[in-house]
DNA sequence: CCATCCATGTGCATTATTTCACAATACTAA
DNA sequence: TTAGTATTGTGAAATAATGCACATGGATGG
């Protein structure tokens, strides 16, 4: 009975949201939570929890709640990390370095198996990882040899439009975006962007209202 | 005339998005863009541009468009990046590094002032850009001394929470957190989260369902 | 000075998302 | 077996966000 006719994007969102908090239930205390409690947790509304699930199937046990591990097993295989997928990213400056070493997206099953620069002074470095940087000119070849479908930017603004074009001409299926633009990718191609500068913005945004909030009331 | 009474949350986020290529465009070009053009840009609606910014005041001129410069005098106005900001970093690992070393942040008026760690091998450590990683415990009188409004979290999800006491206990005001964990704060403190997971996660959803139509459709 | 053009600003309809509130139902204990 | 309790799954109401479509009003040229 799984509705998959039009899935909200932000129950998506949450459905990754919802997984960090149950695998580290995994690791002791009770089998089983309520809806209540892992909103609680997440910060969300208890009836959205249900109703995210729901779209997907009945995981649940009326009047007891959901098991932790099937619980997390489902989210899983709803958002298709229960595979490993190999990535590759562009651009390793500083923060390329540090996805590249992040540890989380291992324990995720997100493998990068291809690191890539255009400054010949990078080229041939070898990363902790053990992968070493390769130059742009070999994206083609590697992501096709290695079945790389997601690419990863993290180089200027300036690059970023035609590093994408030469990732999704490699064969690229998915690119998730660190630099502060909108690239346009064809249709076969999906993108994510990620700024952490908008992310700031907003914040100081409210933190501003919140001091003249202070004054007028 | 301006109705901040409800500003829609996603408002605020597309005008930071809209800054972005309005920036670009200061550096030669027309003078004046319309929302038709600015949306192209960022991939939205026009009446949308128009709508975010009718919610602040009337910016334009009926029949010809948005003066560039003064459109992002505003935006910046109301988004409070006229001014600049001190922030600190909490966990100078590859990730915490690569924050404080990048340009965007400077250039948008966001200053790390302070660096902190708990590991006694780094502390003490100077980094490219000047500042030293300082210890934890000095968090506070840093803080204070340096009228640090926002905290930045780059730790492991284990210390995400501890940190972000020790950061509103301080009185840092605004907390944006990267550690894959839902952190609580009081009300005086004001949080955003950044999780890559998060998105790599949407997008592998997406390609998945994108493979399972092919067979179906 | 008037007519025409063009892109803004905005009321309103539409669409999307969240939340409520309750019926359905699995367990528990007597 | 039945009553009681707890918590799910979900229709329907409420809320939020988007997009249409057009009146409005500056700018320009005759």
């Amino acid at each position: 009975m799984t509705k998959e006719s039009k899935i909200p994007n932000p129950t998506i969102e949450r459905l990754a949201f919802y997984s960090r908090p149950l695998e580290a239930l995994l690791k002791g205390g009770p089998p089983v939570i309520s809806s209540e409690k892992l909103a609680g947790l997440c910060g969300v509304n208890p009836a959205q929890v249900r109703k995210d699930l729901a779209y997907f199937g009945e995981f649940g046990v009326r009047g007891v709640g959901y098991e932790i591990r099937d619980l997390l097993k489902e989210i899983k295989g709803i958002l298709a990390t229960d595979r490993e997928w190999a990535l590759c990213i562009v651009g390793m400056g500083n923060l390329g370095i540090s996805l590249v070493e992040n540890e989380n997206f291992k324990k995720r099953g997100y493998l990068f198996v291809a690191t890539f620069d255009s400054d010949a002074r990078k080229i041939g470095r070898q990363l902790p990882c053990g992968l070493t940087i390769e130059p742009e000119r070999k994206i083609g070849e590697l992501v096709r040899e290695l079945g790389i479908e997601i690419g990863v930017i993290t180089t200027p603004s300036r690059a970023a439009q035609r590093v994408t074009e030469i990732l999704s001409d490699a064969g690229v299926k998915a690119i998730l975006n660190f630099a502060p633009i909108q690239v346009r990718t064809p249709e076969s191609c999906i993108v994510e962007n990620v700024d952490f500068s908008v992310k700031l913005e907003n914040l100081v945004y409210h933190l501003e209202r919140l001091y003249k909030g202070k004054r007028s009331a």
